[in-house]
DNA sequence: ATGAAAGCGCTAACAC
DNA sequence: GTGTTAGCGCTTTCAT
């Protein structure tokens, strides 16, 4: 059944294998009469294209890759669904790459040994530095997502991170937080992320005079809300007061929501919470999350057309793109 | 740089593209001296080999599809993450094939109309009726996933989410809970996996002689925990009492623990709460869930296995696989 | 141990 | 409007 091939069809139908392949191509200058024997041979035979014949001979594999830490992290998660649904449009299906945040991971994505599995690469790195990157081999196009450093010769799309630190964090101030803390960010090997993030929430501090204390910045062990939990925690027990927490994600936002109330502290009223990404989850939570909202919609579509300029050609230099962002306001940092 | 080929390689090795081809290989039977030459040919040109000249060629094409309703549902995440884990051992890449939950989606997986762009499918249906499935071309190895109504013929690993359903249905009755409400079915269409689960639950309530009120199932008009957090809250307002809730799954169960914190009901106090799947979020939410934990491990395991067996031309009769299940027992339904 | 050559299934010039 | 034919890059008998 599977072993149907474009010659079967020529065959059956009495024609050669170029006109049944412009009937499945849907080329127009094909007789009627012609079309409808095709056409019922293919029928007849269940005959199915193979794609890798049909992408050996056109050199295109239709396929992207889209590469990130961990789909088990939701943001990822949410950005893959836009990323094949946007794919989808361009003819695209899109292959997912985890690198687990490690740099063997990531090595693996940028110097695959193997060529012509993707024709492109959307690359969200997390530790990988930027000369690193720029070494990859030149012939797959590859488009940077996030505020990891890249090389000035890769495309990268990103929101404005520090920008977007520092509005979150004087929302806290405006509110009358004084003691604002910062959770999540990495214990060693700060990313570019965490890095620009913390920067924001420090340059808010700093334009409001506030002191900025080295002892309100609480690492996590993971990106995860287990670890902003446990780090939140032990801050909380050791006696740090604090009421306003700056959250590097969403998931450290749910992480610090626990530590708080488990110890009976209440968001907002004792303390005031903001998250980042604004998963889909931020708007359940009890209390629900203030976060920082990248348009992933333009997100996806821009990376994708810059990748997609890549693939049919493309060669200037990096492109740099900034995607809009809103804040959302909830109930875990109310405007007032 | 992209188009060093095979030939290449043999041309500046001075010796066969058949040599180059064992040395990529590691093909034994090659003289060290030949080896070390043509492996300097290959890093010189910094060749890679061509996958869909190889794939052409061997008929495999080395990627699995695995295909559910969205990956932003975190069940579905952490599935993705543990199987393509173990596919690689299997040297498999996975090809991620969200159908939506769609009937056109899920036809779109079953019936694609391209030939070898993967070997096999690991499906988890939602909507699709057992006939449709049975109905999908023969040609496409598949294994299905979870509780969905699957034809005879067809591979299926899954949990028993009858007993399942009655275990944690009957944890709640021991704790003395007695009005005992379900969270998250579909509103209509509803799913087997949300049959299976009620038909545990109500299982369960009849086993310890407690009646079965209709008007305790709220469904939901999405697999979402805002559309559990609706629905939970509706019927709160409305007056409806009860003092346990078995959710269908742990975005229900978030949902629940929204809108009952929301209107001032204390978990478990008040209202004891289980989940199903025990994502990550499970054991950090506030209170953490009390939830059923499907070994994926094991899930993703034997599927894969029984998928590769069906790639290499395993053609008997549909085999039918359980994979075990714990009740994890936590602060929002504790023992005692 | 290594080489020559015939495909794998499809596309795309180029003829007719 | 339709047929012929030469690849795409690799694997794989079959020779040597």
């Amino acid at each position: 059944m599977g072993s149907v091939r474009l010659q079967d069809v020529a065959g059956l139908a009495g024609v050669s294998m170029k006109t049944v392949s412009n009937v499945v191509h849907d080329y127009k200058h094909v007789s009627v009469k012609t079309r409808e024997r095709v056409q019922k041979a293919i029928d007849e035979l269940g005959y199915r294209p193979n794609m890798m014949g049909r992408r050996l001979a056109t050199g295109k594999t239709g396929l992207i890759a889209l590469s990130f830490a961990d789909v088990t992290i939701p943001y990822f998660a949410e950005l893959a669904r836009v990323v094949s649904e946007k794919a989808a449009v361009h003819g695209y299906r899109v292959l997912l790459e985890e690198t687990l945040g490690t740099l063997e991971g990531e090595r693996a994505v940028v110097g695959s040994s193997e060529a012509g599995l993707v024709d492109g690469i959307l690359f969200q790195p997390s530790v990988m530095s930027s000369s690193e990157i720029a070494q990859h081999r030149g012939d797959l196009p590859i488009v940077t997502l996030g505020e990891s450093p890249a090389p000035l010769s890769l495309d990268r799309v990103m929101i404005e991170n520090v920008a977007a630190a520092r509005d979150v964090t004087s929302h806290l101030i405006k509110m009358g937080r004084r003691r604002i803390g910062f959770v999540g960010h990495e214990i060693n090997g700060l990313s570019a992320t965490s890095t620009q993030r913390l920067t924001g929430y420090q340059e808010a501090l700093e334009q409001s005079n506030l002191p900025v204390d080295p002892s309100l910045l609480f690492a996590s062990d993971a990106i995860s809300a287990a670890g902003a939990a446990t780090a939140v925690g032990r801050a909380l027990d050791s006696g740090v007061q604090i009421d306003g927490l700056v959250c590097r994600d969403d998931l450290a936002a749910i992480g610090a929501l626990r530590a708080l109330q488990e110890r009976g502290l209440r968001v907002p009223e004792d303390v005031a919470v903001t998250g980042w990404d604004n998963i889909h989850l931020s708007a359940v939570m009890f209390p629900s999350l203030t976060t920082i909202a990248p348009n992933l919609d333009l997100l996806a579509e821009r990376a994708l057309e810059l990748l997609m300029e890549r693939i049919s050609g493309y060669d200037g230099m990096g492109r740099h793109e900034l995607v809009p962002y809103d804040l959302i306001v909830r109930e875990s940092a109310p405007s007032f």
